[in-house]
DNA sequence: CGCACTCTTGACCGCACTCAACGTTGGTGG
DNA sequence: CCACCAACGTTGAGTGCGGTCAAGAGTGCG
């Protein structure tokens, strides 16, 4: 991450070769040889670890993907209860709201890079290639159903189940190290105000879950699956 | 609701008239002139209240547009407790599964009537109509945003800015009669399975907003909102 | 080494859940 | 037409899971 993160020709445009690799995932669908023109759109934006991206409100007028690093999106009450909606990582996209404001805030977990598109050109974009807006639907119609999945959890699932589902659902989709080690790059905070709990519980939870063998927590940022099936259970009702 | 959801020309094909008016609502951006075309690929399905139109891990086969009455979208755990994503009402578009099975189970809360695509057909005419495709990425844009307000509710609103929050939105998806009156077609066990409650703790908290003058309750299946600015501070926290 | 920040643990509290009884409503058949 | 019954909704009493408040332990940085 840090080597990405840290490369000089990130800090600004053109688009940075591990930003091109990103976009291509997004991208699948366009002729291989129209890609030049398309990284022409595109600019590298690093953002500092606690940064915000974007605030909810704020007019859209970019959308992007994921290079490198970690973005929570939140939504906020007035008096300060935040409800994380989702955690963002390298190849994921990002941004796209109909209706012209972003409906959360994007904030930097750890240091990010992400690769920007100006709204109205990403959008000259689509009407281009149907290949691509096509990816685009799939992606969000995947967004949806793990938001569904989520108002199950927040809903219906107790303080073990839901963290026991995160753990779940953020390891398959993070690189595993050796000895099935998870990093956790996001605070007991993030992760409460993703849950629905308070850090107290999910502190408390974490170690119940390793009390009973669950898992274990090499640190306070990375865990390790002990019993796969006897978790997944426990995830699932 | 119930002249059209009664009429013979809806139980089978061809698309009814009704259906046809729906139809167009989700596929404004298509050449008005190959509608005929269109509609020659639908059908309209009438499904009886407290039937379900498909399950949760269905093979998704099929698209539909809601011509009248009401559908409950919901998530099962294996213990049986259930979790309600979404109410479908006349106008919106619901199927679009992508991952090939249904994530959720659709059932009539009402007697229900539904214009309802093959999912094959469908995905051809989006490949041939870029505005119809467009379109169903703006829905499902939208869905997405809903389903994002749902999570923070969940997450981290008390009951009574549950309720209020709720009666709010389906008012203002509702057609309101003369009075203010909206009609509450589901039961006290639908909304408490959508807002994360019980029957005990909703039928509470709708006394509650009574008994301090937020609202009236003509009779169990309708409210009228009577501090409208008041409700939304409630809801907004 | 000291300070600030995060995480953990303990004691107690309260909102929503559970359990239980009762009221209301709508459908059915005598 | 009314008695009966089942389903649904309301209300009350008591409980418990997770929240609140508070103290202490770990961790990283200057």
């Amino acid at each position: 991450m840090s080597i990405v993160a840290d490369a000089p020709w990130c800090r600004g445009t053109p688009l940075c070769e591990a930003c091109e690799v990103r976009m291509l995932a997004v991208c699948r669908g366009i002729d291989p040889g129209e890609l030049p023109q398309l990284a022409a759109l595109a600019t590298c934006r690093r953002v500092e670890s606690g940064r915000m991206l974007f605030d909810e409100g704020d007019a859209a007028t970019e959308v992007y993907t994921m290079t490198s690093g970690v973005v929570r999106l939140s939504k906020l009450l007035p008096d300060g209860r935040r409800q994380i909606v989702g955690f963002m990582l390298p190849g994921d996209f990002l941004g796209m709201a109909f209706g012209g404001t972003y409906a959360f805030a994007a904030e930097a977990v750890t240091a990010v890079v992400a690769c920007r598109f100006a709204r109205p050109a990403f959008l000259r974009l689509l009407d281009e290639h149907p290949g691509l807006e096509k990816e685009i639907l799939a992606r969000t119609s995947t967004e949806l159903a793990i938001a569904q999945a989520q108002m199950l959890l927040l809903g219906r699932k107790t303080a073990r189940e839901r963290l026991a589902s995160f753990l779940l659902g953020f390891a398959r989709r993070s690189s595993i190290a050796a000895g099935g080690e998870v990093e956790l790059p996001m605070g007991r905070t993030d992760i409460a105000d993703h849950l629905g709990l308070t850090i107290e519980t999910v502190s408390r939870t974490f170690s119940d879950l390793r009390r009973t063998g669950l898992i274990t927590l090499p640190s306070t940022h990375a865990f390790v699956i002990r019993r796969e099936a006897e978790l997944t259970r426990l995830a699932d009702g």
